[in-house]
DNA sequence: CGTCTGACTGCCC
DNA sequence: TGGGCAGCCAGAC
């Protein structure tokens, strides 16, 4: 069986479970820790659990000294960003808590974490839903909402997913479909062994390549709509592209103001213009890394403006006064 | 198409 | 310093 589980702290656990003909056998949502607990050793034995969160926190292994992980350094080079995982004595977002002690409960009904080796049956494994749809649809969200993306990408490679899914039901789908590929021996992983490997699948057109890496730099260098940097001078190119081509190239531990955007981007006035465009991004591309011109959070922020120092915080940005320090942090694209 | 609404900025007290 | 304010630009009806 092929079980994924998608994390939330507030929302509990949704669990799905895929035969080896990629059937939807299992959509259950398990309230709090006991209850997967039940559910995981309910499970054959040789299944592989893939879930949406991660394991342990950083152990800091990213030259620099950086504190997030080897895997999410690995994915923002890929242009992939995701929640930056901190090392042990910061302070980690409760879903990500969550996800620590479901990794152990997990491991004691029978399913240790899997971290490197030969692919192996009884294993839990990270994954990332988003990197999982991206990976296998080639292109980035682009114009479509993200549940209309995410189901886009299992169309055809998951049979028996209900038209009303939430989107929590559909990523708990992708990580099992990704438990599957997993499974059978079509992944590839991200990161250090040492401290937390997300996996993803091979894409199938695909398989010569060593890693999904040619997949996914592909689909931001040509057709999708996220365009191309190297054109960003022409018309060709919408605004609203090359300012989500542009942040998602923010390093993580710097930031840059939406007038710094904007002007790179190739209109000078257009900052307030930015701050509506990320507006409709925030969760394919490195929003929290935009400030505004006195290094302030932004207000309308998802999840409130202190989210955003947090998470600058905890990729290393040095935030005084609640406010980044810009001569410090900023990054000027070249 | 106009009109309205912001995850903005710089300038003026 | 810091608040007020008038431009400004791209999306959403």
């Amino acid at each position: 069986m092929h079980v994924g589980i998608d994390v939330s702290a507030t929302r509990g656990f949704d669990i799905a479970a895929l035969d080896d003909d990629r059937r939807l056998v299992l959509l259950a949502k398990a309230r709090d820790l006991d209850a997967a607990a039940v559910i995981a050793r309910g499970l054959p034995s040789e299944s592989v659990i893939a879930v949406d969160a991660p394991p342990a926190p950083s152990r800091g292994l990213v030259a620099g000294g950086k504190r997030f992980r080897v895997a999410e350094e690995e994915l923002h080079k890929l242009g992939v960003s995701l929640y930056p995982v901190p090392p042990d004595d910061a302070e980690p977002s409760s879903w990500m808590r969550e996800g620590y002690a479901l990794f152990e409960v997990l491991a004691k009904a029978g399913f240790p974490v899997f971290l490197e080796g030969p692919a192996r049956a009884s294993v839990s494994i990270e994954v990332y839903p988003h990197l999982t749809y991206r990976t296998l649809s080639g292109t980035v969200r682009g114009k479509l909402s993200k549940i209309e993306w995410s189901r886009a990408a299992l169309r055809r490679r998951v049979s028996g997913v209900q038209k009303d899914a939430t989107q929590d039901q559909l990523d708990a789908v992708a990580a099992a479909l990704t438990a599957w590929y997993f499974a059978h021996d079509r992944w590839v992983g991200y990161g250090d062994p040492r401290e937390g490997v997300i996996f993803a699948p091979l894409a199938e057109d695909r398989e010569e390549a060593p890693v999904g890496q040619d997949q996914l730099s592909l689909a931001i260098e040509t057709g999708g709509p996220m365009g191309s940097i190297a054109a960003a001078g022409t018309r060709e190119i919408s605004f609203a592209d090359r300012v989500l081509r542009l942040v998602s190239h923010i390093p993580l531990g710097r930031v840059a103001t939406y007038g710094d955007i904007a002007r790179a981007c190739g209109n000078p006035s257009g900052a307030r213009a930015v701050g509506t465009i990320l507006s409709g991004h925030a969760f394919e591309v490195p929003t929290h890394r935009v400030v505004d011109a006195r290094g302030l959070p932004s207000p309308a922020f998802g999840g409130g403006p202190g989210v955003q120092l947090e998470r600058l915080a905890s990729e290393g940005v040095r935030i005084e006064g609640g406010r980044v320090d810009l001569a410090a942090c900023r990054w000027s694209p070249a």
